[in-house]
DNA sequence: CGCTGACCCTGACGGC
DNA sequence: TGCCGTCAGGGTCAGC
């Protein structure tokens, strides 16, 4: 489910249920996830305090005083507020219980998502040597640009690359490929400052408008179904294999790049 | 360092 | 109805 969409989406919808909040109780009813989770994690957790809820790339941090809690959705991840006297459903893996008697209660049928800890100060080794956020002012067209040089392998794998740029999934590479027109096969090193400019602008411009657009659906997430608003999204490319283009009506074509699918205009990129 | 492919796991869907 | 292969929005890791 989650892209960074999702996954900001998420964090603005917990974050008043849990800033300020002291937690009370880490219920663990499965700790298989991407890395077990640690057997230690409640006590660490207890007693603390929320002081901040952030984001970095697909991660969302809970700070607190003595150090913070780091939560990635993985593939079929979700958070969403539960009442704590709700039953547990299938793959309801981990509920996080506030004083005050809230409750997040994390979701995951694949497992692929994880929950960690990192002391105060320090840098969790999965949180180093990440790339800049896409919607930050050091991330954009020159930076794509400098970091390609050199590099051959084809372009939708360059930006989907969390060491050049994080936070940008299959989805909104497809999509921002196709609004700049370039073929997401494309060798990375041979693709023109320019391109990356409007490339830049593109991620920016897709990645904004999907957070807004979850924006919309966000009561009904934190209250209800857990579903942010990915099925209002209107998708240009991304699922749309053999349908026709909605620019020029051609016949969207399919291939596969690093064992993910990719969709794309014959005619409209290049 | 850059690139490819295997792998982690469940569930949905299509073909037979 | 069931069985089987394929695919799914994440990312790490080993090997070349």
């Amino acid at each position: 489910m989650p892209e960074l969409p999702e996954v900001e989406t998420t964090r603005r919808g917990v974050e008043p249920y849990s800033r300020g909040s002291v937690v009370r109780q880490l219920v663990v009813r499965e700790p298989r996830l991407r890395w077990p989770v640690p057997d230690d994690l409640a006590a660490l957790l207890c007693g603390q305090t929320i002081v901040a809820v952030e984001r970095r790339a697909k991660y969302l941090l809970f700070r607190t005083a003595a150090g913070s809690l780091i939560v990635h959705l993985g593939m079929s991840g979700s958070l969403r507020v539960a009442s704590p006297t709700e039953a547990p459903g299938r793959h309801d893996h981990i509920d996080l219980l506030f004083e005050g008697g809230h409750c997040l209660r994390y979701n995951d049928p694949r497992r692929f998502g994880c929950f960690l800890w990192v002391e105060p100060g320090r840098q969790h080794p999965l949180l180093s040597n990440l790339g800049p956020e896409p919607l930050s002012a050091e991330f954009d067209g020159e930076t794509l640009y400098r970091r390609s040089r050199g590099r051959g392998g084809p372009v939708k794998n360059f930006i989907m690359d969390g060491k050049v740029v994080v936070g940008v999934g299959n989805i909104y590479a497809n999509e921002a490929l196709f609004l700049s027109g370039i073929r997401p096969d494309r060798r990375a090193g041979r693709i023109s400052h320019c391109r990356y400019q409007s490339l830049a602008e593109n991620i920016k411009q897709v990645l904004t408008s999907a957070i807004e657009q979850g924006g919309t659906t966000l009561k009904d997430f934190v209250g209800g179904d857990g579903k942010p608003g990915y099925f209002a999204r209107q998708l240009l490319v991304y699922g749309r294999a053999g349908q026709p283009c909605k620019s020029c009506g051609t016949a969207l074509r399919e291939l596969r790049l690093g064992q993910r699918s990719s969709v794309y205009c014959v005619a409209c990129q290049r």
